[in-house]
DNA sequence: GACCATAGCGCG
DNA sequence: AAAGCGCGCTATGGTC
């Protein structure tokens, strides 16, 4: 990373104030604020001459959401050793035309490039002035984000941590007035406290980054490298296809307008309402009622209603589907659609695991009905292309288990959902309905005599191939994956036997399913891994992912045999997990972008273990291809020392989300 | 009018 | 005694 040129000097004054604020815990803070309101020709030169080592940036903005209607940058702040300068660009008491501004951004930005720029989220102040502007500035450190890695389990606000490291007293103002509801003065005295904390930040956060080198490596490899490259696919947006939204739109709305119809026999009260509802059916209607929520009031959840054998229960699920999918993702995404595109907004700090969350809207839950997911899509000229790391936190749990089973299921190349969907057939041998099931498959496969020769043709053949012989495999699959990813994070037989009954109308007895959990346990013995994660938070207090990244469970400390406590253990054991194949993504998303210039390769979104991108359609082959081998193997596994027995597999779909089609099909279709 | 909690449900 | 993990959004119904 660039870290400024190096003015010495200045760069050891800087440290020898930071000095002073850990050892006198904190210097009267006003004596330090020295804010200027940059309004001449000759501040903006002082203010260029004085941008050297560490520079901190920051802007106040008339909203959140920079493709908001009216959207505007009321303060443009900089943050320099002694003073914090503030540039109004929309505001009543602003001297500044916008050529001015253009002009003075230019050189900051000029400037900025022999400075350690800092920020705190940066990624905002940075999409705005590149949307505003098309200024594209570094962010070198976020001090949030620096924070994010030091400790995931606190906030990360500046007031907050400002507090925390040195003691500075509030000085938030109303949001009306920070908008441009107040007088510059006052904005700007606020301003300077935001980029003088930032600034001081930085030296304290280093410091701590600098003491835990694989920490460190995180946050300069993939945290600080993720903050620049989501400015350009937060930039970017998810492109929407106008004509598919209006027909969704339509289906929705009818299909609502007959599921509300429907209800109607059954009583004129709100059926958007739990609690009117719950009224409804359990005390007018007389149903028991199956479940009870959390806090104790009668369920109308969708896994107790499925237990209820009464006509209005199809009608009402109906009805929430429609209607959630109607203000979800139709009206839900109107506020935010800008032009034809999504500007999804990804928050690098979102999660404990080191996962990005997604919102305005968030693009993480788009349901996978392809009448929603297909209005995501490209331009004319482009193409949607899909890349996911196929089963990778099996993959993952194999790994970093060393369980012998699990990793030769990966070696050989077999898909591990589909094993335990073979393995419990199997188990099930003399049951007629299944052995029949599979008989009816290997009739139509036309060789297989018995049923020991179906099992071994099903595993021969794959999933793909079985679903397109009969679509109840595809069902089955889901459902192992389902049993696999809840037993490997510890899941008890109980949970299983309630969510094999609310999701798969599944009743089996309390000794099946305690059977189904030893099976599992017998094919893939992860027991020993699971006590050896239970042991290291334990003793640690933390936990580490194979890419380095700190999970902290304070919880498992507490040796109190507590909810809490219980709960730290199962997170030591699934937070590696999730949290590498989280890493593995982004390493994949980093490189990409590196080997392929914007004007062909756009990301637009990931999803966890996935990545959405755009691609010019005369590229579409070259990237298909290579994203498949950077996902086999990402460059910088090499930098983490990371060497895995477990092959890595990469899986790619072309075009509309959710409607994609493989390399070959795609080729064909040329 | 702003803010909060809960229920319910979408995704990985 | 009981135990998969990780998120964000909408609606309702309540409070200040």
């Amino acid at each position: 990373m660039r870290e400024g040129r190096p003015v010495l000097n200045v760069l050891e004054q800087d440290l020898q104030s930071f000095h002073d604020i850990i050892k006198f815990g904190g210097v009267p803070y006003e004596r330090k604020i020295n804010s200027r309101i940059v309004t001449t020709w000759k501040h903006v030169d002082e203010m260029i001459e004085a941008m050297v080592g560490v520079v901190s940036g920051d802007l106040e903005t008339t909203c959140l959401y920079p493709w908001d209607k009216g959207a505007a940058i009321v303060t443009i702040g900089i943050g320099t050793r002694d003073t914090q300068w503030s540039i109004f660009v929309h505001h009543p008491e602003s001297t500044w035309t916008e050529e001015d501004i253009e002009k003075i951004l230019r050189r900051i930005h000029e400037a900025s490039q022999d400075c350690t720029m800092v920020w705190h989220n940066g990624k905002f102040d940075v999409l705005w002035l590149y949307v505003q502007y098309q200024v594209l500035f570094a962010i070198d450190f976020d001090t949030m984000l620096a924070h994010y890695n030091v400790d995931e389990n606190s906030l990360h606000d500046l007031e907050y941590l400002s507090s925390l490291y040195f003691s500075a007293p509030k000085w938030d103002i109303p949001l009306k007035e920070k908008q441009g509801g107040a007088p510059a003065e006052k904005i700007a005295h606020y301003h300077a406290h935001d980029l003088y904390y930032t600034r001081n930040l930085y030296f304290v956060l280093k410091k701590k980054l600098d003491a835990d080198p694989k920490t460190n490596r995180i946050f300069r490899q993939i945290t600080m490298k993720c903050a620049n490259a989501f400015v350009m696919i937060e930039h970017r947006g998810m492109f929407l296809d106008k004509k598919k939204m209006v027909e969704a739109e339509k289906y929705l709305r009818e299909q609502l307008a007959i599921a509300a119809e429907a209800l109607k026999r059954w009583g004129d009260i709100n059926w958007g309402s739990p609690q009117q509802v719950g009224r409804l059916l359990y005390d007018e209607l007389g149903i028991r009622c199956p479940m009870k929520t959390k806090s104790g009031a009668d369920s109308t959840a969708e896994s107790a209603l499925k237990q209820i054998d009464h006509p209005c229960v199809a009608d009402l699920l109906k009805f929430r589907g429609h209607k959630q999918q109607l203000s979800f993702f139709i009206d839900g995404w109107k506020p935010f659609i800008a032009g034809s595109r999504l500007h999804p907004v990804f928050k690098l700090h979102g999660t404990v695991t080191g996962r990005l969350s997604s919102e305005h809207p968030n693009c993480q839950q788009i349901p996978r009905d392809p009448r929603i997911r297909t209005i995501i899509g490209a331009p004319p000229g482009w193409t949607l292309v899909e890349a996911d790391l196929s089963q990778i936190e099996m993959r993952i749990a194999g790994e970093v288990s060393g369980c012998r089973q699990l990793i030769e299921v990966f070696q050989r190349g077999m898909d591990v959902h589909w094993n335990t969907v073979l393995n419990e057939l199997e188990r099930y041998v003399g049951q007629a309905e299944i052995v029949c099931e599979t008989a009816r498959v290997a009739r139509l496969l036309s060789r297989a005599p018995g049923f020991a020769e179906a099992i071994q043709i099903l595993r021969d053949i794959g999933p793909e191939a079985a679903a397109d012989i009969d679509p109840v495999w595809k069902e089955l699959r889901k459902k192992a994956k389902a049993v696999n990813f809840g037993y490997l994070f510890g899941m008890q037989w109980k949970k299983f036997r309630m969510y094999a009954r609310d999701n798969y109308d599944m009743h089996i007895t309390d000794e099946e399913a305690q059977q189904s959990r030893i099976a599992f346990f017998e094919t893939y013995p992860l027991d020993k891994w699971h006590n050896r994660q239970k042991a290291k938070a334990r003793i640690d207090g933390f936990v580490r992912s194979l890419a380095g990244r700190k999970r902290r469970l304070p919880a498992a400390q507490r040796g109190d045999d507590s909810f809490e406590e219980g709960e730290a253990l199962r997170q030591a054991i699934n937070s590696p997990v999730q949290s590498f194949a989280n890493d593995i993504n982004l390493m994949v998303l980093l490189q990409m972008r590196e080997e392929f210039p914007a004007t062909v390769y756009q990301p637009v979104a990931t999803v966890h273990d996935s990545i959405l991108q755009e691609v010019r359609n005369d590229y579409v082959e070259r990237v298909a291809r290579r994203i498949t081998e950077v996902m086999r193997q990402p460059r910088l596994f090499k930098d983490f020392d990371i060497n895995l027995r477990v092959p890595l597999e990469g899986d790619v779909k072309i075009g509309p989300w959710g409607a994609g089609v493989s390399l070959s099909r795609w080729k064909a279709s040329q």
